[in-house]
DNA sequence: GCCGTTTTCGGCCCGACTGTTTTCAGTCG
């Protein structure tokens, strides 16, 4: 069983845990387990076979969770999660999609009248039953049918932050307009850089507070306002997508950063840090806890008359030592201001601890892009014209990188047409122009496994990646073995977006990455990280697999038009989240060098 | 269910907001 397969199994458990009303640290338990798992870079089985290595050398998963996992990984199912599905129909965790219901009130909707899908829930609201429940109203049950359609859809709508840097620098100008703002900082996962974002989070500073939530309110493209309180506003905006404003005084504007940009797990552990040294981090600053102060409410026992009071007399005690900015937050734990693309919770806080930071790749060292298309097969723009658009850029090399004779809704070329190219190529170059062209081909990864050009003709490239478009409902191995072969082609320099990832557009083909890179560590090729935001197909998680097997890793836009260049920012922030740095990332140096590590001749 | 320089039990991050309640549970981030 594959690593994403034994994650969603943790998740699935999690999820009908919750539903159960199960502990929620046991429900935590499961998540964290799946998420390390979801994260790890190794294949599990590789890891339960190597009889030096443990499972629970893994942090959050102990003797039972390593047990259920070795059982996973062996027989494919688990006991435990048959029994679970059988306690608790399917579609019920649906209901858990409507914002709003959580697991105790989808639970109830379950339990006390028997509601199984999203089509049940809505036939009783429409009459009126869900109001007469205890802990429902009214109003809920008008959000609930105002939900419904959000919940509907399969996938929990994100988007890609490409798209979602342009709402963002729209909404910045909007909540800015008419003065008053004093600071304003986009946080949350669009901070991070994740390559998709769910929703959106401004930090915001400002004299009058409620003039900024009422521009938010009176931007065009919001649809409605979920929640507004004196500090805290969320709105959905006409596309969907949910966007939560925070008013913050300025000494909690970095704590208040620190707190929205997350990840959720990265404040976890900071919390933990604090907690060792007598402090307290929330989201308007670090606070020293008084000694002999106790911890209000940590179980909810009924006693909560006590608790409300104790906590509301220790928070009076509290001391303010930290929050203005985010530097100073971090400083009270003796941590480095983590660039945001790290903060996951993943490595960051064991580089932390052995020394500075690793210093992340940056858009500036990028001197040449190695998978560029014209008009000869699908791009946009000519030859001319993209190689004077990545001059323009700064670039100091690219490679011309078009379809191959397969791919033929893309006119790819034959050998004939390649070398006709290459002989175009030479021209120029001979024109010298600051910018040194490379003669190259994306080569298909034929579905019956070989390439789609001759080795003479390959063998004359000066750079050569491959790449599957075909045959990709095969199963997994196949099209692993297919990838394998293609790297031990001498002719192949490296593997393009070797997922192939298409967001909304098709399945995922899933490959071993693992047995990839191992094979592209044994023959000296390189993998790209394919920028183009819609094709995710190499991301963070894969950059941090290169960097185990010490696998440079190519960052290319694949542009078919001369904005298309511009996409490079975007595999640079997922280089960045996997903690890559200049060194790590081939195209930063010389093309001369670059040669070098791929054995290509003079 | 995990974890330990507060260690094998008793913790587990923390607060805002909403709708339902007459003091709080549930949800969310």
């Amino acid at each position: 069983m594959q690593n994403a397969e034994i994650a969603a199994a943790l998740d699935e458990i999690a999820d009908l845990l919750e539903f159960q009303g199960a502990n929620a640290f046991r429900v935590r338990a499961y998540r964290n387990a799946g998420r390390t798992i979801h994260d790890l870079t190794e294949p599990l089985e590789r890891i339960a076979a190597d009889s030096d290595r443990k499972l629970t050398d893994f942090s959050g998963i102990g003797a039972d969770l390593a047990e259920k996992i070795t059982t996973l990984i062996h027989t494919g199912k688990l006991e435990m999660l048959e029994e679970l599905r059988a306690q608790v129909p399917e579609s019920v965790l649906a209901l858990m999609r409507i914002p709003g219901l959580g697991p105790k009130k989808a639970a109830a909707l379950f339990k006390q009248l028997g509601i199984k899908t999203l089509d049940e829930l809505r036939a009783a609201c429409e009459q009126h039953q869900v109001r007469e429940l205890k802990g429902f109203g009214e109003k809920t049950e008008a959000a609930i049918l105002a939900g419904m359609s959000f919940a509907a859809s399969p996938e929990v709508q994100r988007i890609y932050w490409a798209d979602a840097d342009v709402i963002v620098q729209a909404l910045v100008e909007q909540l800015r307009s008419g003065g008053g703002v004093r600071q304003i900082e986009p946080a949350g996962s669009y901070r991070r850089g994740r390559e998709t974002v769910g929703d959106l989070d401004f930090v915001v500073e400002a004299g009058d507070g409620a003039a900024v939530m009422n521009r938010l309110a009176e931007y065009p493209e919001t649809s409605a306002v979920i929640g507004r309180g004196d500090t805290k506003m969320s709105v959905r905006l006409k596309t969907g997508l949910q966007v939560d404003l925070r008013i913050v005084p300025h000494k909690s504007f970095g704590a208040a950063l620190v707190y929205f940009t997350g990840s959720k797990q990265h404040n976890i552990v900071l919390r933990g840090l604090a907690k060792q040294r007598g402090l307290r981090i929330n989201e308007y600053g670090v606070f020293r806890v008084p000694p002999g102060s106790k911890k209000a409410g940590a179980d909810k026992e009924k006693d909560s008359d006590d608790a409300a009071g104790e906590a509301a007399k220790e928070a009076a005690q509290l001391e303010y030592i930290a929050g203005r900015t985010e530097k100073d937050v971090y400083d009270t734990l003796d941590l480095p201001v983590f660039p945001p693309e790290m903060r996951e919770a993943r490595s960051e806080f064991d580089w932390a601890a052995a020394g500075p930071l690793p210093k992340l790749v940056e858009l500036s060292d990028m001197v040449g892009d190695l998978h560029l298309h014209t008009t000869a097969t699908d791009g946009k723009a000519s030859l001319e014209e993209m190689i004077a658009a990545a001059h323009e850029r700064g670039l100091k090399y690219i490679a011309i990188t078009d379809h191959s004779k397969r791919v033929s809704m893309a006119n790819g070329m034959d050998g004939d047409r390649l070398r006709a190219q290459w002989r175009e190529i030479d021209a120029i170059n001979r024109r010298s122009r600051g910018i040194q062209v490379l003669k190259g081909v994306e080569v298909d990864i034929l579905e019956r496994g070989g390439l789609d050009l001759p080795d003479d003709v390959l063998a004359e490239a000066d750079w050569v990646v491959a790449s599957v478009h075909y045959g990709q409902n095969q199963p997994s191995e196949q099209i692993t073995r297919r990838i394998i072969e293609a790297i031990e082609n001498p002719n192949v320099s490296a593997i393009a977006h070797p997922t192939g990832r298409i967001i909304g557009r098709r399945k995922p083909y899933e490959v071993d990455l693992d047995a990839v890179f191992a094979a592209a560590r044994r023959c000296g090729k390189l993998m790209e990280l394919n920028a183009n935001p819609a094709r995710l197909d190499l991301d963070d998680l894969h950059c941090a697999a290169a960097k185990r097997h010490g696998i440079p890793i190519v960052i290319s836009t694949d542009a078919h038009s001369t904005a298309g260049l511009e996409v490079m920012r975007y595999g640079i922030l997922q280089a960045r989240r996997a903690g890559l740095t200049k060194a790590d990332v081939a195209n930063t140096r010389p093309w001369a060098t670059l040669k070098g590590l791929i054995g290509r001749k003079g």
